[in-house]
DNA sequence: TTTGAAATTACAACTGT
DNA sequence: ACAGTTGTAATTTCAAA
């Protein structure tokens, strides 16, 4: 992981469609070299996997929330109940007075509502507290 | 936007890098009709662009945390002001006591401080709240 | 949808450190 | 051994019929 890993994984980042001579000359290195780096960089897991980006509003997930989910019973092995609830895109175990913080996206504030519902029906969840996004600033990739 | 296009796109949301010939046999398409799909969605911005995932951990971005951003000023102009800071992966403006959202990644907890101290001289901040993230139990693409 | 040329990838064998 | 370079065959892309 030198300097030139973080430069490769930055441009793809940007675009990962890039071919290897591109990438290569980018970083000062041969369409080889380049591919066998990034070859490396998957294997050892540094990449993850290559992606498409979506317009949430586009594909109809228009309302964003973030909500704190308060807990009276240990989480910490419910990974899965907020798993089967497909509009939850990300769930983390938090530090603080809730016990999980979920980024839920919906087409409308109703199925945001009906998604509070199903939250309350996961084992131990007390309480929910919904924080609804008006405007995204921005959204981009792990800082490097 | 109808079955086919969601089907193409969350394939190339698990693997971008699949062929158009598979993606094509994925959706029950030729590989050149999936090819114009698939630039059509790109041309209407429904595709934004296409990036790797990549290990926060693995490049040195192992501490996550959630800022809730207090101010006393209208802060519908201080995008670039949050964009500013490096650390910051996504910023919304919210509904709420709050006016702010900022999800933030950091090597150390030493560097979610200095990041709050940073938050704390944008013009109009008045207080920030952080929630520290223990672990991710998952993050994954738009949900379609 | 099929076709075919151009570009790109993946995989060599090879070179220098 | 290791990382990089060049060369080449197999794939894939992409525009046109």
């Amino acid at each position: 992981m030198d300097d030139i890993d973080r430069a490769l994984v930055r441009n793809l980042q940007e675009d990962a469609g890039r071919s290897y001579a591109a990438l290569g000359a980018a970083v000062g290195l041969s369409a080889g070299a380049a591919h066998e780096r990034v070859r490396k960089l998957r294997e050892r897991g540094v990449i993850r996997r290559t992606t498409v980006e979506v317009d949430p509003a586009a594909v109809g997930s228009g309302v964003l929330a973030y909500v704190m989910v308060d807990a009276n019973a240990w989480m910490g092995d419910s990974a899965a109940a907020f798993a089967a609830i497909a509009e939850i895109q990300e769930a983390h175990v938090i530090a603080g007075s809730a016990s999980v913080l979920v980024k839920v996206r919906t087409a409308t504030t109703e199925q945001l509502q009906d998604v509070l519902r199903r939250l309350y029906a996961i084992d131990g969840v007390s309480g929910t507290q919904a924080t609804v996004v008006l405007e995204t600033f921005f959204e981009r990739p792990v800082p490097l």
